[in-house]
RNA sequence: GCUUCUUGGGCAAUU
């Protein structure tokens, strides 16, 4: 069964979803394999790429008491996706009830969560979740750290995003960087606080970082409309690709 | 142990 699942996940590789979904159907009497919890993840995640979100959730729900953790992932994260948000939150509620088909939600589900929330305007919420999910003994990786700072920089809550930030800065966990720090420093060019965009395109550099040359250039423009032509010179060096020398 | 789920711009990656 591992290879036809290899098979399974090969169409999805080549966005060929319709073959999976027929391979799905047919090959195991052809080759007689038992589909696994795995195989039925495969598929449903092909439905859902494919945009037949309502033929995964018939999937779903032909599987009873089955799914697992990585089948409620792959729908919650299609359903938010696809603008789906109350029924997301329906299914999280459906994942995370006490019940003997219980699934714990797990780092992903949260971050799919997360990221869902903040794409809503949803900050609040969002923190309150990401609290729940310390709160449960799981930790925020990477993935988490990038979604909260960069939704809520996005939604204009920027003392919260330091926030997260700074509680990165502490933590080993190496985020995705660059999308990181853009959101953080294009959110303080916009919100007019150019000294802090400009302490982040240092941390950037300390980290060996290439930033966005456009938005490098609107923070030198900001320093220099303020009068800070010195760091705005310090900073056009810095950021230059053949610099340090 | 190996196959399924979440973010990602560029550069590079010895045939």
């Amino acid at each position: 069964a591992f290879s036809f699942n290899a098979l399974l996940q090969a169409g999805i590789d080549a966005e060929k979803f319709e073959r999976v979904i027929e391979a799905f159907e047919e090959l195991p009497a052809a080759i007689s394999v038992q589909p696994d919890m795995i195989s039925h993840n495969t598929v449903i995640h092909a439905l859902c790429k494919m945009g037949s979100l309502d033929e995964a959730l018939s999937k779903f729900r032909e599987l009873g008491n089955e799914p697992d953790i990585v089948t409620f992932n792959t729908l919650l994260n299609a359903l938010y996706k696809s603008g789906r948000f109350s029924e997301g939150e329906t299914l999280w509620a459906e994942m995370d009830v006490e019940s003997e088909s219980r699934v714990d939600p797990n780092v992903r589900s949260y971050n799919i969560r997360l990221r869902a929330m903040v794409a809503e305007n949803k900050s609040d919420d969002a923190i309150r979740a990401a609290a729940e999910m310390l709160g449960k003994g799981l930790k925020a990786d990477a993935y988490t750290y990038n979604a909260l700072i960069c939704g809520l920089c996005v939604n204009g809550n920027l003392d919260e995003a330091l926030k997260y930030y700074e509680d990165l800065q502490r933590k080993k966990c190496r985020p995705h960087l660059f999308s990181t720090y853009s959101a953080l420093i294009q959110a303080f060019v916009e919100a007019g606080d150019i000294d802090r965009a400009f302490k982040l395109c240092m941390d950037a550099v300390k980290r060996r970082l290439s930033l966005d040359e456009a938005l490098c250039d609107r923070v030198v423009d900001g320093l220099n409309d303020k009068g800070k032509t010195k760091e705005a010179s310090t900073l056009k060096i810095m950021m230059r690709p053949e610099g340090y020398n």
